[in-house]
DNA sequence: GGGCGTTATGTTCAGGCAAACATATCACCG
DNA sequence: CGGTGATATGTTTGCCTGAACATAACGCCC
């Protein structure tokens, strides 16, 4: 997959996808502390992962849970392990349609990226 | 087209598209900068169109030149009008294809977009 | 019941980025 | 030849976000 920031990426030439509704916004940082969430279980270990502290961590979901009908995180404090969060279907539906998303674009997108990719780097072939 | 920051909407739900090429970016606000430049022949009539200073607009055309092969914007000092600037070939094509790159996604993610809409305004149609 | 790990939340501080302000240069035009 | 409008650039100021630090609540487990 991409670098650290996420993306697609094509050459040295990455696409940011992120969605906007209102002034929330959820893009592929979001998505992925989303997935490492359900992957680990616990909302400060897929901060710790990320490279994020808990607080930060914990700010992306509660913005998540608040721009979505329902919420997309479930947590539990205290409990075996001190606590835990989970996925809920909502937050699975949510991460796997913005990464069918991606998919989309990368595919259907991989024309004109090709040819900005060339105008960038001086290589290119179709000209005009 | 979508609201004064671009992009694509479906609903009240906006997608951003933007490049990285290094640290470089390249989404909608250079592109509409882009486009406006092609249209009024002046750096800073297209910058105060868009609400922005004549620095950040020229800030944003150097950062652009620098990150493709060939300038996108030549611009002349002093003459007729005080001088002007106007779009080069590879800067109408770098537009062109941005644009073509956001409809393309337009109609390739238009499903996953809308399963994304719906769970968001609690509107779900498809169910699980 | 005390310790532990996690969720949950407030507060303070520093760095970065954009806005505002300020100049300098240039070439036409009257 | 001075005024004008646009390019080109430097400097300062203010805000906003993220980082760091601090604290509380909660429920298992030993």
């Amino acid at each position: 997959m991409a670098g650290k920031t996420g993306g697609i990426m094509a050459d040295d030439l990455r696409i940011f996808l992120r969605l906007w509704a209102g002034d929330r916004k959820f893009g592929p940082g979001k998505v992925e502390l989303l997935e490492r969430i359900g992957q680990e279980g616990s909302i400060s270990a897929a901060g710790r992962a990320m490279g994020m502290s808990y607080k930060r961590a914990w700010g992306l979901v509660e913005e998540m849970n608040a721009m979505f009908a329902t919420p997309l995180v479930e947590s539990l404090r205290g409990g075996p392990g001190g606590g835990g969060a989970r996925l809920t279907e909502t937050g699975a539906e949510a991460a796997r349609q913005f990464r069918l998303l991606e998919a989309r674009l990368a595919e259907a997108g991989a024309a004109p990226l090709a040819v900005l990719a060339a105008l960038m780097s001086g290589n290119m072939s179709g000209g005009k």
